[in-house]
DNA sequence: TAATAATCGAGACGGTACGTCGCGTCTTCTG
DNA sequence: CAGAAGACGCGACGTACCGTCTCGATTATTA
């Protein structure tokens, strides 16, 4: 997943203490508030005790170690109840409020979106990882809704799921420093499914 | 904005010509599908036929430079109609769509999002600048709409403002190469302010 | 002379003191005893407080500055006295003598050497410089020489430079910490001249 | 000779096919027109077919394996007719010759005086073992020749030595290119023997 | 009309990072 | 054990840009 060719099982294997050292490394470096624009990979190897060599062996570049960081950091996506649509969108808008909130994480995050139209092969990686994952997560949750009745029927299942993302997206993304608020991930569950317009 | 002092008015004055050849050289490199990451200032200079300095009189970076061709390039916001809540929303989700078709201004838009968090003041400027602006737009609609009953009056406007902006925002952000086809805006409008739940 | 294409005359001209400073530092770290291996482009520049690439704008490698720096430092050839063939040649080869006596010289001397066969250019360059350069002196010499009925007329004049320069090298080359005490110049002048037979 | 400590008698013993599969690769490489400097470790050993490690137990680096390959390589000298200083002095000087005209062994001595500076070692090395031994060689023939009343009794003998190998080292190590043609070494012996003054 | 002053293209400056290569050592497995 | 394979930390390679700094040559305004 985004690693250079693994050689065969000749000769001395790769060390996993180093590639755990520099993908804490790494970690550490975004949780002191290097920008991520300073993160050379001369600095990581040097921080990381490690020949450069070692990092190109096993990423191309920075942006698919910065990607093995992002797989390496990143919590499980939490169980879905299935009790109700609203309760697993609750879950799992929570799951992004809570990602939001690591700093390292969302710096990633931004860094990858930035780089999307530069390299689109490591973008489709992390979108096929990471976005669409999530999407179908949320596809399925629909499908259940919809067949129990408690979604409409007359929308495409892939226009829904941005109208429930979204939102949260807008404020990790574009609000920056927003605040995510202990309830919100309920707030804009009811939100999206009840709509704007007045109850009747 | 993001410029560099202007000297008094003795001395020979800075060329516009000069000027106007840096910002399209940019926008045709863009265009031929030059990636962001490669339109170094040292490229861009050349590519314009000027020296570095010319630019750096100018602009204090790379980024500064960028925010320049985005307000050159950027169309003004439409006029909004005020007959609806509803309409109001189509012209601006319309406007977004547009923006997003076009190449170049998504390149650059990813690019300041990736600079966000490593410099936050030039994120600054593009939030107060852009964003901020169609969220008060938006935020104007959405107050005349509460007036008129035309929207629940128990949610926090901000929020309401993800809600709406946030599906959109999915599309052109995060999906990347999603199409965004011709009814989009309308579609979208019309889902937030239903909601997803089964009309009765 | 083995310097890279000299720009035209626009521009910032090349700082002189940045190449004295680049050549004195080569020089300085010479007579430290840093071994030539050790000479690294990198340490060359930081010893001298300079740019890599200040260095690689005005030579194309390490050898091509080598021979730069041994340019600079060599004094120029004694001049020759005319009163006879035998003072002329002990004039010469007091030069070379004292030439390797000097450490540096004698280390980068044995650097271009060795270069020779992997870089034909430059050896040629080394070669039309320095060793041809004194060649043609000597057949001068020898030519004189030979009109006055001092030397033998039948013998190749290329041949007897190397009868007379070849012991001298032997020394300097060869034995690499052999004395080369004080009456060196006289004695080979002397012993090749008259032959290693007994005189009658 | 140079080589490093062989192991005692237990265990695999080293296999002569991976040691000639070495010297022999590396005088191929030599004959295909590498240059020395492009001759490191890492390719003899890929060229060879054989693990470094296996060159390093062996020698303690590039310097060492050189020698090795240079003694590999090298005739043995000729043996000495005995009849006159004059004939063991072409003896020797036609199989100077005959090696200057092999291009790995001058490509060879060429990288070797190089590094004298900076291997002192190494240099000691092949100086004991190649240049003293020829100087011995022709001490011996000047002593006979001394006693035999061939030659002067009023040089010293390292002098000599010098006066009589220097032209040919002049032609092989200083002018590169040049010619050395059939005749040479006789027209060398001569010279020096009879001097360069014209005969009375 | 001259002097002054800031700009222009050009390109050199000291740096930092790039991605590659070779060093000499080490660690694995196979014979 | 030695063999090949190849990873390891290290450091140099030669290139590309960074943002700053001279150059000589323009182009305005001010005296």
């Amino acid at each position: 997943m985004g690693q250079v060719k693994q050689s065969t099982t000749r000769g001395r294997p790769r060390s996993q203490a180093a590639e755990r050292a520099i993908i804490e490394g790494v970690l550490r470096l975004l949780e002191e508030g290097v920008p991520l624009a300073e993160l050379s990979i001369e600095r990581i190897a040097r921080h990381a005790g490690v020949g450069k060599a070692t990092i190109y062996r096993r990423w191309k570049g920075k942006e698919q170690l910065f990607l093995a960081v992002l797989g390496a950091m990143d919590e499980p996506e939490p169980p879905l109840s299935g009790t109700s649509v609203r309760e697993d969108l609750v879950i799992t808008f929570e799951a992004i409020r809570r990602r939001g909130l690591a700093k390292c994480t969302s710096a990633l995050l931004h860094s990858l979106l930035a780089q999307a139209k530069s390299y689109p092969k490591l973008w489709d990686l992390y979108h096929d990882t990471m976005v669409e994952a999530r999407r179908r997560r949320i596809l399925a949750v629909l499908a259940r809704g919809t067949d129990a009745g408690e979604l409409r029927d007359d929308l495409d299942p892939d226009l829904m799921v941005d109208l429930l993302c979204g939102p949260m997206l807008s404020r990790t993304i574009l609000q920056n420093d927003a605040p995510l608020p202990d309830g919100l991930a309920e707030t804009i569950a009811d939100g999206v499914l009840a709509g704007l317009r007045p109850r009747p």
